[in-house]
DNA sequence: GCTTGAACTGAACACTGTCAAGTTCTATCC
DNA sequence: GGATAGAACTTGACAGTGTTCAGTTCAAGC
């Protein structure tokens, strides 16, 4: 029972690194058994800790998880920054760069994707919600720089939501395996590239386009209060 | 010991009806905790019956929720029927409202939609898929209709995926929550009416007009397989 | 009337998340 | 340097979960 039992060096008595190890946990674990599959006990063994351990450090399992979904907003923001900037300088192929973007990190880390938009198991923290918000606004920068000047407050709303939708449909049909049967025939840049990037031109067309005549009445405009 | 100690009348020696009363019991819970709050055993207390009744009628709980998702898509079928019919005759009104009885089946029915895109909770049941290709039949047959004679079966199919994947966007992110801000101010009739419903009149135009010249290259198109 | 087999029960197993109490170590203060 | 406060972590327990397997109860067919 002495304090020097611990067999050499190979489990510290205080980890030192505990809250980044357990993040890491639940990364790899969230990757290889996909968002059902997560559980505190695995990530915790995985880390080489207790199982009550990561209370210390999240409170519970919606915290950890916030807190790894707050890391994967800022990850998505970047995939949408890439993809901005791999588009060139055009307003319009920058925009559908960000929904390419999108969709591409929706199925690179599908398991994360799909927590970060299950609200019931995240512990709804501010600093979540601030990754999450920085994440939409710039897909809402990238419509106002294709609106320009031409911009009200509610056209812009709903451009930016219409497109926000579109991808958004996109990831998550693709990552729930509605779309197998396409993407076994089609490799996902051809899909990208074929089937997706078309339809996101459609839309920042439509856009972009002059006030189409269609609008039916001018409706009170929502306060854009927050995200 | 004797086989008539049940109090009376109470618990049948056998329950008659437990199948379906499963499946009512799974929906009510889904409808009160979500899809998260799903339980077997709280299932099989509802119905009042042993927690392992329900394996000789579904196996486990991924067969007794592939029943509930069949039932579903065939619901959803029924509010894409039911949003075209409301449309009219117009073949593009009508399309558009089959997205927006789409999105209103899944407001209504939050935990039993996203539980349909689950698909690690699920089991692949045969009858599941044909419930799922049924309902996608709808909005295939529906673009089929506004793009008449002049339709190519990858344009067709572009056409029917870009429709679907707005209207899932739209529906997914509102009951993930991202929408709140939005609804907290627009009641929902408002919000489909003065938001969606322009977004898809927008998309079924450009479906319906004449090819947008904006085509890259011909691609060898995707087999239509199976759904 | 006996028997067969479907419908269901009960107890067990291996899991899960969370909590309260106890231990081990670090760091700070004197 | 040595005591001490508090952070970091463990232990053990509790209530819950899905599933399995050996039994029991019953309806129906021969």
């Amino acid at each position: 029972m002495s304090s020097s039992k611990r067999s050499a060096a190979q489990a510290p008595y205080h980890h030192g690194h505990l809250r980044q190890a357990l993040i890491e946990a639940t990364e790899s674990l969230l990757a290889e058994r996909g968002a059902d599959g997560f559980s505190l006990r695995e990530v915790a063994r995985r880390a080489g800790v207790s199982p009550s351990a990561p209370a210390h450090h999240f409170g519970d399992a919606a915290g950890l998880l916030a807190e790894v979904c707050t890391l994967a907003f800022q990850q998505l923001a970047d995939a949408l920054r890439q993809g901005e900037a791999d588009a060139g300088s055009d307003p319009k192929a920058r925009l559908v760069g960000q929904g390419l973007g999108y969709i591409d990190f929706a199925m690179r880390e599908p398991a994360r994707f799909r927590l970060m938009f299950r609200s019931g198991m995240l512990e709804p923290t501010e600093s979540l919600k601030a990754a999450a918000d920085a994440a939409f606004a710039l897909l809402d920068d990238g419509v106002a720089a294709l609106l320009g000047k031409r911009r009200d407050a509610l056209a812009h709303r709903r451009a930016t939501l219409a497109m926000w939708a579109l991808v958004h449909g996109y990831a998550h049909l693709a990552i729930a395996g509605r779309l197998d049967w396409l993407l076994a025939d089609l490799p996902k840049p051809r899909w990208l590239r074929e089937v997706v990037q078309p339809a996101l031109d459609q839309l920042a067309t439509a856009i972009s386009s002059p006030t189409p005549a269609r609008a039916r009445r001018p409706p009170a405009a929502p306060r854009p209060k927050s995200r």
